[in-house]
Parts: structure tokens; C-alpha cells; sequence
DNA sequence: GTCTATACCTCGATAGAC
DNA sequence: GTCTATCGAGGTATAGAC
């Protein structure tokens, strides 16, 4: 029984101890400054090795850079997914909605480097390598829209606004968060209860009438 | 007379017209390359003049950067202040937060390279261009927990989440529309009417009982 | 597996002709 | 007001020693 939900798809020796940091300080810096503005050097520095000793790890630069962009989402969809698969069969759309929410929320925060380079970046690259990434993209927007349909059926969501755009404004508003979540004002499980409301039900009290 | 919504800033021979091209096309680049990635032989190329001549009208890609940050912002703050202005003073605090939702996303999807640009490239620049330009982002957010509070203090916003954390999260979420809205796909009041019904009362229907 | 040294390229910025 | 020409710095990537 494989305990990781998805195949590796690296090769043999991908995962040395060196490898690994230079893709996490890759990602720390390309969250902070951007792709191009990331030099091999500052990355090799960062990771305690000289910038020619990258290239022992990786053929090049854009080749960090797609297993930076896969690193993120994949760890977000790794925990949306483990939520929602763990929740019974009968479970409401509602609580299957609030249980993606929270692995979107777990994932994207607490693997900031990755997930926040792949967002900040992704409309900044090389267009081969956004070629590359698109389908793993489509992949988890056709999850949610599936989430959300599903919702939709049930008469549990709001039939007046199209799934597509309560999808993008959703995964848009949760994506944003890495820039703003502070872990040190509440706890995270008290974050991911407000943002989880709020989602559901606005942010304003009812109309009277 | 210093209260000023929209004096300019600029130089007597600041707006010329290639030197508005020069913003124009560096807007756009940033937008979709970013900033360190972007070079001002792209820049010249792209409006039309060699690369050497935008030092006639400007002192450095710098400066550029800086005045492409602004044009964007406060395309956004005089659209939604003019919009919050116009209502009656009896207005109540749902229809000012209605209105301060469209004039932002009007300024945002009617000026998308400089606002783009904006949100894309800020978490990515030299730190002494954003210490330039956090000023007024602080001061933007602050008419935005001014309107919140308001709407707290007459009893129309919920009072079990902090302003704090809906203005962030709803100016997250209306920023990211500049990633994906598409005027083909009906018509921006009723993008706008669509947005704001779910900042306001949310995704879901509300749980029976 | 990491180092040093370096080839080759392109960058932002400047100088001076027109 | 725009051009050409060029400087010095710093980029990715490679070669070969250890």
C-alpha cells in the first residue's frame, strides 16, 4: 500500500538531500523575486553549493522551475483530495465543498514557497513551460467544477451565479490568502472557519424582508 | 483645495505621447513577463523607438516601474472614490460597499496591464521601489476598513468575522479577477452584479432550519 | 558530487552625432 | 527627440580538475 496518492514521476536519485534544497531555496526565491530575476547563483548560494553544481542535479534553469510549479499545486491537491475522500458517503455538498476548502487552505499555506512561486510566476514564464504545467491546471479546475456541480444538483449551492465563475472566484479568493495569512493572528483552524464562511455565506447580514 | 482626487503629479512635459507609449507598452510586458524579465530594448521596440531613446524621457527602468505601479493603482481609487461619492448621503452601508465593488473592478478590468502589472510584479521588485509604493496601498486599504467599519457599526456586516480579514479577503478576490475575467462572456455590469451578490451573501443557499 | 575557470550573451545605462 | 555605438556588469551554461 503506497501511502502517497500519486506516482513519483522523477527519476531514481531525484530526491538527494541537495536536490531537494536547491528546489526549496528555488522556490523561496522565485515567490520573492520572480523567475528571471532569480539567478542560478543566488540559488546555489542559498543552498550552500556553487552555481556549476546545479547543473549535477538539473539540466537548467526552466527545468527547476517546472518541478518548483508542479511541487505547489501537487500539494495542494494532494490535501484537497485526502479531505474530501476521508469524508462519509453521505456527506452534504456543503461539507464536501468545506473539506476542499480546507486541504486548498492546508496546502497552499503550508507549502508557501512552492505554492506561492507557482502563483505569483505562472503568468510571468516562458510559454513552453506553461504548456507544460496547463494540464495539471485543467485537471484541478475540472475537480471543482465537478465539486460544484455536484453542489448544484443537490440544491445546495446558489443556482443565480454559474459554477464556472463561483470556481474561479473561489479558488481566486483562497489563492490570495497566501499573500496576506498571518499564523501568528489565530489559529489555522480558526482561519480556515472564517474564510470558509464567508465563502458560504458572504460577508454581509441578510436583507431584511 | 489639497484634497485632490486626481491632480497630476506629473512634470509639465510629463504626457507626451511617446512617453505615454513608453508606460503603455511597459505596462504591458511587466504585466506578462515581469519586471526583471522585461528589457527596455522590448520597451523601445514595442513603441516603436530605439532602445537608447528612453532615456530622454525617462531616468531609469526604475522610474518606469514606479510610475507604471501608480498609474494602476490610482486608476482603481479614482474609479471606486467617484462611485462612493455619487451616492446620496443617505445611502446605506450595502449600497457604498456595492459601489466601492464596482468602481474597483471597473479601474482594475479597464486598465488591466497597469493593475496587472501592478499585482503581479509588486511581491517581486527591488524593496526600495515597494517601500515607494507601499504608502499609498495603505492608504487605500484604509478607505476600505473606514467603509467596513461603518458597515459594522450600523449592524449590515456580519460581526462574527474581523474587518480586517473581509477586506482582505474580498480585495483578494476581486484583484484576481483581472487573471480571468473575459468581457466576450456577457457584459461587466453583469460580471459586477454576480460578484457582489456573492461577496454578499455568499456561494451557498442557507442551510435549512 | 562539487569545485574553479571561463565562453558567450544580453542587460541597463551613457555619450555624442544628427 | 531619436539615433548609433559602446561600456562594464552580470546572466546561463559548459569543461575539466579533484
Amino acid at each position: 500500500m503506497a501511502t502517497k496518492t500519486r506516482d513519483k514521476p522523477e527519476t531514481v536519485d531525484a530526491d538527494s538531500a541537495t536536490r531537494e534544497r536547491i528546489l526549496l531555496e528555488a522556490a523561496r526565491l522565485f515567490r520573492h523575486h520572480g523567475y528571471a530575476a532569480t539567478t542560478l547563483r543566488e540559488v546555489a548560494d542559498a543552498a550552500g553549493i556553487k552555481a556549476g553544481s546545479i547543473y549535477y542535479h538539473f539540466e537548467s534553469k526552466d527545468q527547476i522551475l517546472g518541478e518548483v510549479l508542479d511541487k505547489g499545486i501537487l500539494a495542494v491537491i494532494d490535501a484537497v483530495q485526502q479531505r474530501v475522500n476521508a469524508l462519509p458517503a453521505k456527506a452534504t455538498a456543503r461539507q464536501r465543498v468545506a473539506a476542499a476548502i480546507e486541504g486548498h487552505l492546508w496546502g497552499l499555506l503550508h507549502h508557501g514557497d512552492f505554492t506561492s512561486a507557482n502563483i505569483r510566476v505562472y503568468g510571468q514564464i516562458p510559454p513552453a513551460a506553461k504548456n507544460r504545467h496547463r494540464k495539471i491546471r485543467r485537471e484541478y479546475a475540472d475537480y471543482w467544477d465537478r465539486l460544484l456541480e455536484d453542489a448544484l444538483q443537490r440544491g445546495e449551492l446558489r443556482p443565480d451565479a454559474s459554477t464556472a465563475i463561483i470556481r474561479l472566484f473561489v479558488i481566486g479568493a483562497l489563492n490570495w490568502t497566501v499573500e496576506w495569512y498571518n499564523p501568528q493572528k489565530g489559529s489555522f483552524q480558526d482561519f480556515v472557519k472564517q474564510i470558509t464562511s464567508i465563502v458560504f455565506d458572504g460577508t454581509f447580514l441578510r436583507e431584511p424582508g
